[in-house]
DNA sequence: TTGTAGGCGTTATCAA
DNA sequence: TTGATAACGCCTACAA
C-alpha cells in the first residue's frame, strides 16, 4: 500500500530563494540564525520556507560542515543479558537527557554479532555521528579501535581492561563490594560466600576483588563460584553450587541483584530462611531488589547519572575542550533492606 | 586528554586515485563492485585503499544516492515504563537481526520529551535513515506525521488509534484477552475483575474489550479498575482498589505481567492464597512471569518476531515493493503455569 | 576498460 | 546587508 515511487522531491534552499526573491546565501543565513540579515529579508525567507515546505537536507549539511549533530551510544551485550540488564535503560535515558538539552540527537546501536560489530565500526567512520559512548566494551573490539583509531570523541562507560588513554565514567566497584561485604560480616555471618560473575569485565573482576579485601584472612576460595552472566539463571546455578559445597553457608554476596534474587529463591526452596539463617546482598539496586522476597540489601548504582556524565564528557570533547581527568568515578551508596 | 584539533583529514577517493595512478571514476567503480574494471586496476585500487587508509564518506554518498543504509527504530514510552517494558529489548533484537542480514544499520531513538519529539522528526526528515519503525506511537505524534508526511517508508508496531492507511504489525489483543479470560473462568472463578491499563493505546483498549467479551452477561464494571501504565506500581494500586471494592474477588486478569506480579504480592499481603483463593493471569510472558511466586499463567507475546516482521516490512517498502496487506497480525499463545 | 566532468544541497568566502 | 561562487566527497552519464 505504500511505495517510494511517488516520493516528492524535497524543496531545497534554491526553491526557497526563488520563492523569496533572494539569493541562496541570504536564505542560508537566516536558516542558521546568522547576523547581518535585514528584518524584511528574514520575514520573506521565513514565509517562503513554509510556502514551499522546505526542510534542510542533513546529508548536504554534514558534508559541508563535517558535523552531524548526533552522538552514538553503543550497547554491546550478550543477547540474553541485553534483555535483562537493569542499567542500560537508565543509562540511555540519562545520556539522552543531557544530549537533548544540547540539541544533539542520541542514536543507540546494538551489537549482537560480529557482523554488527563491523557494520557499526563503518557507521562510526562514516560521519553519521560526532561522538560515541560505549557501554561494556571489550578489549579487542573493532568498535573501540574504530573510535580511537579515527580519533572521534569517545567515552567509555566502565573501564575496559587493556585499553589505555581513554576517557571513561564508572563506579568504584572494588570499594563498593568491599563495603557491602563488610556490612554483611557485621551482621555476624561466619561462612560467607560469593556468586561472582562477568570476570571478563572490569566490573566483575573488581567486585570479586572487593569481596576478597573485605574478608582478608577469612577468604576461602571454595566459597566463591563464578558464572559468566549477571543473570537470574546464573544465580540459580551459583547458589545451588554454593550450597553443595557448604550447606552451612550463612552469608552470600551476589555480583548482581538478579543473581541475588535467584539465590534467595534457591535458599527458600532448600528451606533456608532469609535473612534469619542466611544473609544475602546484591549489586545494582535495580527493580529486582524491590521485587524479591525479602527485598534486597544492595549497592545503589547511579545508572542515570552515569549516562549523564558520559554525555557531558563527549560533548566537551566535541566542543574541542581538553578533558583533564581521564575518568570520572561516581559515588555509590548502600541501600540496606531486609535480605541481610 | 583528547581533543579534535589533531583529527587528521580523512583520505578521499581523490587520494586513492592519486596513489593508484588511476582516475576517481575507476576507483569509485571498484569500491562499488561495478563491472568493467580490469583485474590490474582492481588490485591497484585495493592496495591504494589500504595504503592511504581510505574509508568512504557516507554524508557525500548519501547526498548523491539519497540513501543512508540505516533504519530508525523509534521508542516512545513514558520514562518509567521504558525501564520496565519487557518487550522493547526483544523487539530491538529482532529488528536488528533482520536488518543486519540485509546489511542495514539499525539506529534506535528514544523520545522522552516534546523536545525529543521535534528533534527526532527533524532527524527523520534529514535523510539519516531510509525507513522507520515506530513503537507505541500516539495519534497526534509529530513523528508519525513526519514519517507519513514525507512518505518515508514506515512501519508501526501496534496500531495507533486514529491513523489510517498505515503499515503495521501487532497481535490480536482482543482475542488473546478473551481467550485467557475464558480459561480463567473455566477454573470456576465467580467474581472476576480486571486491572486495565494504557487505555490511551490500542493494546490497552483491546485487552479490556476482550475481557468484556469473555464475561458477556457477567461483566461487572465495578470490578474493572484502570491505571495509566503497564507497571508494577499500577498493579499494587489496582489490586488494592479491587480488594476494597470486593473482598470476595476470586479471579483477576491483569493487563500485563508486571501488574499481575504486583497483584499477587498484594494478595499475599492480604493473606489470600494464589491460586487457591484467587486466580491471577497476566499478559506478555515476560521475565516477570517466571519471577513471581507462583509463576504466572499469561499470554505469550512474540516480541522478537514482531521486530523481525516489522523489519521485513520496512525493507520491502524501501525496495519499492508494494505492500499488499496493511497489517500483519501475529499469533499469540497462552502459557499456563501456576497462578491460575 | 578508463577518464572527464557535472551536480547532489549546503555552507562559507569573497566582492559588490 | 546581499549576491555570486567555490568547495565538501561522491556517483554516473558520457566520451574517449
Amino acid at each position: 500500500m505504500a511505495s517510494d515511487s511517488t516520493r516528492p522531491r524535497q524543496a531545497t534552499i534554491h526553491d526557497v530563494a526563488a520563492a523569496a526573491g533572494l539569493s541562496r546565501g541570504t536564505v542560508s543565513r537566516v536558516i542558521n540564525g546568522e547576523p547581518y540579515v535585514s528584518p524584511a529579508a528574514k520575514a520573506a525567507v521565513e514565509s517562503a520556507i513554509i510556502e514551499v515546505g522546505y526542510v534542510p537536507n542533513t546529508a548536504a549539511r554534514n558534508l559541508k560542515t563535517r558535523r552531524s549533530g548526533a552522538v552514538a551510544l553503543i550497547v554491546h551485550e550478550p543477547h540474553s543479558l541485553f534483555l535483562e540488564d537493569p542499567n542500560i535503560g537508565a543509562i540511555v535515558l540519562g545520556t539522552n537527557s543531557v544530549l537533548s538539552d544540547a540539541d544533539y540527537q542520541l542514536v543507540t546501536l546494538v551489537v549482537d554479532s560480529n557482523r554488527d560489530s563491523e557494520r557499526v565500526a563503518d557507521y562510526l567512520r562514516g560521519g553519521f555521528v560526532d561522538g560515541v559512548i560505549i557501554i561494556s566494551a571489550r578489549a579487542q573490539d573493532p568498535i573501540g579501535r574504530a573510535a580511537t583509531g579515527m580519533k572521534i570523541p569517545a567515552v567509555f562507560v566502565g573501564h575496559p581492561p587493556g585499553l589505555a588513554d581513554i576517557v571513561y565514567v564508572g563506579i568504584d566497584n572494588v570499594s563498593a563490594a568491599r563495603t557491602i561485604t563488610e556490612r554483611l560480616l557485621a551482621t555476624g555471618r561466619k561462612r560467607v560466600g560469593m556468586i561472582a560473575s562477568a570476570l571478563d569485565r572490569d566490573s566483575g573482576q573488581d567486585r570479586l576483588a572487593g569481596f576478597r579485601e573485605a574478608l582478608g584472612e577469612r577468604f576461602d576460595p571454595d566459597l566463591v563460584v563464578e558464572y559468566p552472566f549477571y543473570s537470574y539463571d546464573s544465580g540459580l546455578a551459583g547458589m545451588r553450587e554454593l550450597l553443595a559445597r557448604d550447606p552451612g553457608i550463612d552469608g552470600v554476596f551476589a555480583a548482581s541483584d538478579a543473581i541475588a534474587a535467584a539465590a534467595i529463591d534457591v535458599l527458600r526452596a532448600h528451606g533456608k530462611a532469609v535473612p534469619q539463617e542466611v544473609g544475602v546482598v546484591g549489586f545494582d539496586d535495580s527493580a529486582w531488589a524491590l521485587r524479591s522476597q525479602p527485598q534486597l540489601s544492595t549497592v545503589h548504582q547511579p545508572a542515570m547519572t552515569l549516562g549523564q556524565e558520559a554525555a557531558r564528557l563527549v560533548l566537551q570533547q566535541i566542543a574541542g575542550d581538553e578533558i583533564d581527568t581521564a575518568g570520572v568515578i561516581l559515588q555509590t551508596e548502600i541501600t540496606w533492606r531486609e535480605s541481610a
